[in-house]
DNA sequence: AAGCTAACAAACAACTATTATCATTTAAAA
DNA sequence: TTTTAAATGATAATAGTTGTTTGTTAGCTT
């Protein structure tokens, strides 16, 4: 299913409301692999809603984290970036240009905590974060 | 060797000062593997150097970042993390009480960048990070 | 279609973590 | 001891994000 089409069942599902601003927010996450930060869907929802405010962008974002149907990623030390693939995937940071790459790669038949963790935690998943410069900064 | 004494000598090498409040920051760092944040740094240094500021703080912990004897951690999305090991290994978090403890598994035979990344990044080095629940928050 | 109401958007203020500025102080070399 | 480059700390600034308020609206109900 697409992702417009998702978040407005999941959205409705909960009684909260289907707006302008948030149809905007789905269509800019569809398909959308370039791990934007708030800053950038907020600037592309203005071009076309010159009004919307910065609080609209986060508060959606936020629901949208909680119903888990988006990601927060904290790869980045200077600002927080969303991906709408919440099936586990790995990442791949530009640390000259901070560029986020995703990494599609399994991982996790060979990626276990170990035993002495076991007991202790409930997992619920992992991240594999690769740091590197990519060619056009190098 | 012991972190105070080999930050000393890195610092020194560096034609770089070594002050009282750098030191008690090389002191709380000594085999500390509980990936304090700035401001607990901070608070600790307090107890003793009352007049100490976070600016000092933050300055002490980017020169050793720049000098790579001191690694950010940027698994909690609230605020940074210092870690003293800059030896590769991970980090499992409670999403609920943001500890963080090391996880020492050597997992590089089996995480390796895929093929098409190969000729495109430099990787410096991968990080995994494992999210949960530890027993005492569930 | 009209009315209702919880949820929403936007304006704005506030907050937190971090960084910058700069005058004063100090480590450590000469 | 003198010198000087560097560090400190007070203060202000900034960036990213979150909280509050108030008028508005989506979407249900009738």
């Amino acid at each position: 299913m697409e992702t417009v089409e998702k978040l407005t069942k999941v959205l409705r599902n909960h009684s909260m409301k289907i707006t302008p601003q948030r149809l905007m927010i789905f269509q800019i996450l569809e398909n959308n692999t370039s791990h934007p930060s708030a800053e950038e869907i907020f600037k592309r929802v203005k071009d076309i809603y010159p009004t919307v405010s910065f609080t609209t962008i986060y508060k959606t974002l936020e629901v949208l984290c909680d119903l888990g149907e988006l990601r927060e990623l904290t790869i980045d030390d200077a600002r927080k970036h969303y991906d709408p693939n919440t099936n586990t995937h790995h990442h791949i940071i530009c640390t000259s240009c901070k560029k986020i790459l995703d990494v599609f790669e399994d991982f996790s038949p060979h990626v276990k905590l170990p035993e002495s963790f076991r007991e202790n935690y409930m997992i619920s998943n992992f991240q594999v974060s690769f740091y590197g410069i990519c060619k056009e900064c190098n």
